[in-house]
RNA sequence: GUGCCCGUAGCUCAACUGGAUAGAGCACCAGCCUUCUAAGCUGGGGGUUACAGGUUCGAUUCCUGUCGGGCACGCCA
């Protein structure tokens, strides 16, 4: 007999036809639940309670039909009716028990599943501003990004990676006249730094580099640089907007290279620290490019012949009130420069023309009000905005002894990603950020994150997986044994409860990749760790009766493969002695 | 002021998208190591799911209002 491996979709079909049966012109939606509690089975089923209006007859009544119209199945042990008229579903423990040869014979394909049907899926994410380290804030969106990848990935989606670069605009302006005003100090050339500029110690840095390769080819007069400024009192920004005019036109050519360094310096910079948090990009899409290939003047040329552009004040209006924004928005200044909008509107077409079946925007949680503009846009164009999904990532709070860790970017006394990371490590970094829903706040407790005890949950992981390497270790046998082993005497409380959890996994996954819930995956695995170690405490493995013993490290062995499955997608290593 | 998100145990959070007696961890109390890792396990107390209505077989979940918190409301990126 071929083996049951989706025990929930199998029983979904057996509900189907006695569905067709009892009341064929019904056409119900079939859910299957995982009852909170054992005595109401392995699988209960809601659909006499929603028959019993259209039928107007009541929902045991029509419980008891579908009962008996329910067809036969090997791996159904018994049915029961219970409280209103729940169906439900008891299966054979033989029918469990073969899940272990299944993970064990799939091993790190264990949870891999095809709801995905390889449909192109984009994720772009962290796009942060290459003006300076990550901060903390980028870290949850890096975290949440990779992990949301990595299941959407499992879930059997051809996903692409994305960081979207913000070469184009006036911060890296900012960030090149910031760096090159330190360098102009470094040769004695004393320029007032202005407040709104790069305050970091790393522009420092770039400057003091720049420095020791060039030498002094960069230096102009500080009067020059000055010149025609209004004061900082006056106007901060058209100070510093004068600042960067002067820069340029100073510079010259030379502009290209200082703007280049320092883009290449923070871009490298942040690859590096998000390849030691194990997140890794297929794309790095440069917003520049999408000037260069022509393709934002073209994005406004069309919105243009859709008649959604209109002038106003000198400036170039999108009428995104047609979609339902708040208010119109400006798509190109009266200085004739696009705003960022124009290039995101571009960048958001040129992600629909490379054919992806489905978008996904990490955005931090401050851009909600973005979002309608953006969907209106992809209207405008006559694009499906429905393949468009924005994940919004709410704030993260670092406490520090007990404390909040401030977090000003004006200062630049804000904590670093690097500088967490550091301190709490890589693993349990990656878990707390993902051991939220997305939307919801997060508490970053650094001290709970850094402690080597009992309060930490990422250990309370990693320990059911090391103590069940150093189980099989002791035992010295072949692993490929276990593979065949009898799993027959899998019977106790504890054993059934991790069949069923075992069971259960790929269909985490498909919840997880279904909500774009990560976070799903964190719990699941805290609950699976938490059964092992009752098991473990429980029962003991290497016993005298080879055929017990075999079946119990069978399961156990199935139980750590699903552990680094699962820590696997969430990035968190799954070490084997602790 | 307008819009979006949120409010669950003392604290930090779950709850399978409307299901059965709302669950974990921390903290507190009481136990478990001469046998595979005690970073573990077992048991206990702890709740009007912010509040008030509504929708229905059934609401933490959906709708309305009130209160409280967060965020956003540039020809910035």
């Amino acid at each position: 007999m071929t083996a049951v491996l989706n025990f929930k979709s199998h029983l979904s079909d057996l509900f189907a036809e006695a569905l067709r049966t009892v009341a064929p012109e019904q056409a119900a939606t079939i859910l299957l639940e995982r009852p909170k509690q054992a005595q109401h089975g392995d699988y209960s089923c809601n659909l006499a309670m929603q028959l019993a209006k259209p039928l107007r007859r009541s929902p045991r009544d029509i419980a008891q039909a579908l009962m008996a119209a329910l067809p036969a199945s090997g791996v159904v042990e018994k049915v029961e009716i219970a409280g209103t008229g729940f169906i439900n579903v008891f299966l054979t423990v033989a029918a469990k028990q073969s899940v272990v040869r299944g993970v064990l014979q799939a091993g790190a394909g264990y949870g891999h599943i095809r709801r995905g049907a390889g449909k192109k899926v984009q994720v772009e994410f962290v796009s942060a501003n290459p003006t300076g380290p990550l901060h903390v804030g980028h870290g949850r969106g890096a975290a949440y990004g990779a992990s949301l990848s990595n299941v959407l990935d499992a879930a059997g989606y051809a996903v692409t990676r994305e960081f979207y670069v913000n070469d184009a605009g006036r911060q890296m302006d900012i960030l090149a006249l910031s760096t090159w005003l330190r360098y102009l100090a470094l040769h004695g050339i004393s320029v007032p730094f202005p407040p709104n500029a790069y305050q970091g110690a790393y522009v420092r840095d770039m400057a003091q580099q720049i420095s020791a390769a060039h030498g002094a080819r960069y230096v102009r007069a500080a009067a020059e640089a000055m010149h025609s400024a209004p004061s900082v009192e006056e106007d901060a920004d058209a100070h510093l907007d004068a600042l960067i005019a002067n820069c340029k036109k100073l510079l010259g050519e030379d502009y290209a290279y200082i703007h280049n360094h320092v883009l290449t310096e923070q871009l490298g910079d942040c690859r590096n620290d998000l390849a030691e948090f194990g997140v890794h990009f297929d794309e790095w899409f440069s917003e520049q490019s999408l000037f260069d290939s022509g393709l934002v003047a073209r994005a406004v040329d069309t919105l243009k012949h859709g008649g959604h552009l209109y002038q106003q004040d000198g400036a170039l209006w999108f009428r995104s009130t047609t979609f339902g924004d708040e208010k119109d928005r400006v798509v190109q200044r009266e200085n004739g420069l696009y705003t960022y909008f124009a290039s995101d509107i571009a960048y958001h077409l040129n992600k629909f023309e490379r054919g992806f079946d489905r978008v996904i925007n990490i955005w931090g949680a401050d851009h909600h009000g973005y979002i309608a503009r953006v969907n209106g846009a992809l209207k405008a164009l006559g694009l499906d905005s429905d393949r468009l999904t924005i994940a919004l990532v709410q704030f993260a709070v670092l406490y520090r002894n007990g404390e909040k860790a401030a977090m000003s970017t004006r200062s630049g006394e804000f904590v670093t990603l690097r500088e967490l990371r550091n301190e709490v490590g890589n693993d349990a970094t990656r878990f707390f950020y993902v051991l939220r829903k997305s939307d919801q706040h997060l508490d970053f407790d650094m001290d709970l994150a850094k402690s080597q005890s009992n309060e930490n949950p990422v250990y309370y992981l990693q320990y059911a997986h090391a103590r069940i390497c150093s189980v099989l270790q002791q035992w010295q046998g072949d692993a490929a044994v276990l593979k065949q082993a009898d799993v027959g005497v899998l019977e106790s409380d504890y054993e059934k409860v991790l069949l069923q959890h075992l069971i259960d996994y790929p269909q985490v996954i498909e919840g997880a990749a279904e909500d774009l819930a990560p976070h799903l995956i964190a719990f699941y695995l805290k609950d699976l760790a938490a059964d092992f170690h009752s098991y473990y405490n429980a029962s003991r493995f290497l016993v005298e009766d080879e055929k017990v013993k075999q079946a119990r490290l069978a399961l156990i062995a199935a139980v750590a493969q699903v552990m680094r499955n699962g820590l696997a997608l969430l990035g968190v290593s799954a070490p084997e002695k602790m």
